[in-house]
DNA sequence: TCGCGTTCCGTTAGCGGTAACATAGCGCGA
DNA sequence: TCGCGCTATGTTACCGCTAACGGAACGCGA
């Protein structure tokens, strides 16, 4: 038995390495390690000890090239730092953990060229599968999608026309909802306040929702505020302390996001407004943040987690099973009342 | 020119494809896509314009294994929902993207098997560095990465004995600091609250130094708390509802991290309790949620995103210049006094 | 004893790129 | 005109592993 030179790392570790040390072949050695065909209990013992004993590690690079089969599947989201993806994630990996897939994340803070060009590096991977949030993609993007050959699945939003297949809410109808509840409650005055993106197309479609709900019911927007960048918290409040300044009569205020509605409920309570009988509030995601706010904040669960769930749910059937068709599965978020609508 | 038949992936392209179309050899179709070695501008010209028509993408598996250079960076950390690491992945992410080089991210839930097995994971994809949170891994873990001959860089904390490279702050001294900190502004009767995780040596090392600290000065904590899983923030206010109960005595309440705390202050202005005069709270991080509320929570900055950008410059320097040395690069978290310490 | 199916393991030929070297063509000074 | 040194391109030999097939050794029923 040659030195473990624990210290001397040198040259990586081969299946040629491992097969040397357990005087098998190298077909031998790949079998044991990853359990396919027929192998007796013994030479795998021996092959599994002088394995552990190296340290060695081996090289899907290779494996990969060999077997044509790559365990990876790419997760494309426009940001990690905002709550809502993290819980995406969690759903994903809690299906994705059975299956031997594993998930690799790219982030493309909501910049469609970087969308396209994670998406390019991802492919150059060639992964299992490709998970990405939304439908807006550059036509470049749209094309590689198309052409790639594997599953994919666009998640959050269905509002839309989707290469493969697709798992997400209707922002659209979400928005509608919360209008019409907001109207049933009998407030007329209605201001938003959301962020700048651009590309924040889901955001962009409650609006229109909400907006078209507002209409049909012969009313309209009395103000509005965007923010971009900075604590969400922080800008809510600013931005409700704006609105209420310079239209003192608003009777209710509707928030595209909950951090920011968060912070405007803060900022009514400090002010002593009464909360829900003279301006009423409503968020949009139903994150967790809520349950410990002085009072809770009305709001639309996303369906985050579930999202992910059923997203890798298709990924792991279709690696399984070819040909099966592409699916576009809706969700249905429930409205969440709290305390900040008034209700009879 | 053949069909584009943009309907039927079948077969993946390869070099050769390109190669045809453009009729050089695969060699030079190669140069061209990585920009390397002299091309003439036309046929530089002609082979992009080939790949692009046939919307070809460079398998990297391919060529990972011939080149024996991959451009992924591991990057392994216990969760992404707790808004601190997300912040440590900007700071990466803003070093790297001048590099070429990829983060990958592996998510551990502060599970010690868990991690082992995302790093061997990671390792058999052999990426060009590892960056990993914490100095405390499982034996097989370590070794592995000292076998690696790769950068390794542990972060988030220095207090203990890094693998290879590491950058942090010392949590034990951020403890020490915010007790020595507490005790000068006269608060005496201290109590604590954090998370149940066994795991979570940093926040573990806090609570020592603190703890510390405060026998130096003849105190002890008088009461303490811990939590796990739900939301942090209602998880805060529950356990300071229960601190307050069980010892109504105490005039400090330390947090282990912010998000807790924040539900804390949150629950005591909700009481009307004067913050800081009877009562002075602190929590741990930073976070850029402490803006948004009603008073600033005392904190101590975790130098999150300096972490990222120090720990992949480092990667980085490795990567270009071999046979750098390991370095261990302590960071200093200043204290944020905000408005729930009395000042005289 | 023979034949045949099992079990177990080895051999061969790539996977799709790239490093390293080979080579063709050209300009240009002697 | 020759030959040298470029530049632009092609050829060859892998990288480390696995699919597919081949074959030895063994058991067992006829």
């Amino acid at each position: 038995m040659t030195q473990p030179t624990s210290t001397e790392p040198r040259r990586a570790l081969t299946l040629r390495d491992v097969s040397e040390a357990s005087g098998v072949s190298e077909m031998t050695v790949s079998r044991v390690l990853r359990n396919r065909g027929d192998v007796s209990a013994a030479t795998r013992e021996r092959v599994l000890q002088a394995s552990r004993a190296l340290g060695y590690v081996p090289n899907k690079i290779a494996g990969a090239l060999a077997s044509q089969r790559v365990n990876l599947v790419g997760v494309i989201i426009p940001s990690m730092s905002n709550m809502v993806f993290p819980e995406v994630m969690t759903g994903i990996s809690s299906v994705l953990d059975h299956t031997g897939l594993q998930p690799v994340v790219g982030v493309t803070n909501y910049l469609p060229d970087r969308e396209e060009a994670v998406l390019y590096e991802m492919l150059s991977w060639r992964p299992s599968g490709v998970i990405i949030a939304g439908l807006e993609h550059t036509a470049a993007a749209r094309a590689m999608m198309a052409q790639a050959g594997i599953p994919i699945v666009e998640i959050m939003d269905i509002d839309g026309q989707a290469v493969d297949s697709a798992v997400g809410i209707s922002h659209r109808r979400a928005g509608r909802q919360m209008a019409e509840a907001i109207i049933a409650s009998g407030y007329r005055r209605i201001a938003f306040m959301g962020t700048q993106m651009p590309n924040d197309f889901r955001a962009k479609k409650r609006l229109e929702g909400f907006e078209e709900a507002l209409r049909r019911n012969g009313l309209a927007l009395v103000d509005r505020e965007f923010y971009d960048g900075g604590s969400a918290l922080l800008k809510g409040r600013e931005m409700t302390a704006a609105i209420l300044r310079r239209s003192p009569d608003v009777d209710f205020l509707y928030y595209s996001n909950d951090m920011i509605g968060a912070g405007g409920l803060l900022y009514c309570l400090d002010q002593g407004i009464d909360v829900p009988g003279k301006v009423g509030l409503a968020g949009f995601n139903g994150v967790e943040l809520l349950d410990g706010l002085p009072r809770r904040l009305a709001t639309m669960d996303a369906c985050r987690r579930e999202i992910g769930q059923r997203a890798a749910q298709i990924i792991a059937a279709r690696n399984q099973t070819a040909d099966l068709e592409p699916e576009v599965v809706e969700l249905f978020p429930t409205l969440q009342p709290g305390d900040t609508i008034r209700q009879f």
